[in-house]
DNA sequence: AATCATAGCAACCGCGCAAAT
DNA sequence: GATTTGCGCGGTTGCTATGAT
């Protein structure tokens, strides 16, 4: 064995392009279990044909459990821009001031929507009559961030800049000269809060940049209600938000949060079958032949499948007691509703195994029912 | 109704830095 | 210290949905 770690992965026995439901359940559930420590180790633990930078990318910018998704809010929108004058294409540290939000995502919204406003809003003012000007400097003077950062481009940038210049009265250059003021000010004081490591940072964020503040917290609490308030958190793929979605395939199913006291994944991981090589978090996930974990991720997968079928199988013939059905309906498609509510104590019987008590959270699993 | 153009977004690629050996 | 890989990041691509003609 040469110097250096081993090597990445097998490209040519990688999958790649879209994820299948299967994968991302796959992904969650090991994950949920055993972290992810080491994502180039993980594809083949996890039983996945996938690059550990693909699992990792998938991971974290859809899987997620804390991962927001649906459009960006204006308050959002606004703190990009500000920030994406500050920072540049810097979309990681942009994306550290959005909870919930990836860099990824930032950049796409950037790059499809802000950069084209922003261009045909200065492609428009930069026509404007003088009064126009005047008019749009008094917004400005209202402190709106996204009309401070067009104006300051506007100003520096614009090849007619010089004769709007000449255009613009001594009392509006005044002002947007104390715009521009400002907004380096603001501009400057975000930089320092964000090129500085958190962790080595003292400086108050609330003490620089009110307006981000109160976006950082909005998501913020958010973010922590979603979590502190499992039922009406329903991850990535949220119906509860589902008027804010947009390119959303409209059949999903949802794993509820009830059924992390199912737990099969456990059943699986004690099977002995397998050796009972899943049966703590101190096994060594390297010591499992790499077919053993596939065939573990293939068995979590049919699993899903046939509870979701079964129970799809009691609803059609009326097998489900009226104190089981699920009261959680009222978001989830009929058909896609996989188990009913079930009391926290007792174990799940399926297939005649009874099932222990969860250790894997799948409360935020849901996955497309209908896959291209 | 069919075709083409555009928008939106997930995923991949390649690079640089940090870390492991 | 040199070598090699892991990870994270920004840029780009390609697929799909939607709108326009």
């Amino acid at each position: 064995m040469g110097k250096g770690r081993a090597p990445c992965c097998d490209k040519t026995q990688v999958k790649r392009g879209p994820w299948s439901p299967s994968e991302d359940l796959k992904l969650i559930a090991f994950i949920q279990k055993y972290g992810h420590q080491n994502w180039r180790a993980l594809p083949k633990q996890a039983g996945l044909m996938r690059c550990g930078k693909s699992c990792r990318l998938r991971w974290i910018n859809y899987l997620r459990p804390d991962v927001k998704r649906g459009k960006f809010t204006v308050e959002e929108e606004e703190t990009i821009i500000r920030l994406h004058k500050a920072l540049g294409n810097k979309w990681s540290k942009i994306a550290s001031r959005l909870p919930g939000r990836t860099d990824n995502e930032i950049k796409n919204v950037w790059n499809t929507h802000l950069k084209k406003r922003l261009t045909t809003e200065r492609s428009s003012n930069s026509s404007a009559h003088e009064s126009k000007l005047e008019s749009s400097i008094t917004s400005l003077s209202s402190s709106s961030s996204e009309s401070e950062s067009f104006f300051s481009n506007e100003r520096s940038n614009s090849p007619n800049s010089t004769t709007l210049g000449n255009e613009i009265n001594d009392q509006a250059s005044q002002v947007t000269d104390k715009i521009e003021e400002d907004s380096n000010k603001q501009v400057s004081n975000e930089l320092i809060s964000i090129t500085k490591d958190p962790k080595e940072s003292s400086i108050s964020l609330s003490s620089v940049e009110p307006n981000i503040v109160t976006t950082s917290q909005n998501v913020a609490y958010k973010a922590e209600e979603q979590l502190a308030s499992p039922s009406s958190y329903l991850g990535p793929y949220d119906f509860g938000s589902i008027s804010q979605e947009v390119d959303k395939p409209n059949h999903l199913f949802e794993i509820p949060w009830e059924l992390s006291n199912f737990d099969f994944c456990n059943q699986l991981f004690d099977d002995d079958s397998l050796g009972g090589s899943f049966q703590s978090n101190e096994v060594q996930l390297g010591e499992l032949p790499a077919s053993q974990n596939i065939i573990l991720g293939e068995k979590i997968v049919q699993e899903i499948e046939a509870r979701k079928w079964s129970h799809d199988f009691e609803n059609e013939f009326g097998l489900l007691s009226e104190t089981k059905k699920p009261n959680n309906d009222h978001f989830l498609p009929k058909d896609y509703a996989i188990e009913p509510e079930m009391d926290n104590t007792q174990t799940f019987d399926f297939n005649g195994i009874a099932r222990p008590e969860s250790e894997i959270d799948f409360s935020y699993i849901q996955l497309w029912s209908s896959w291209p």
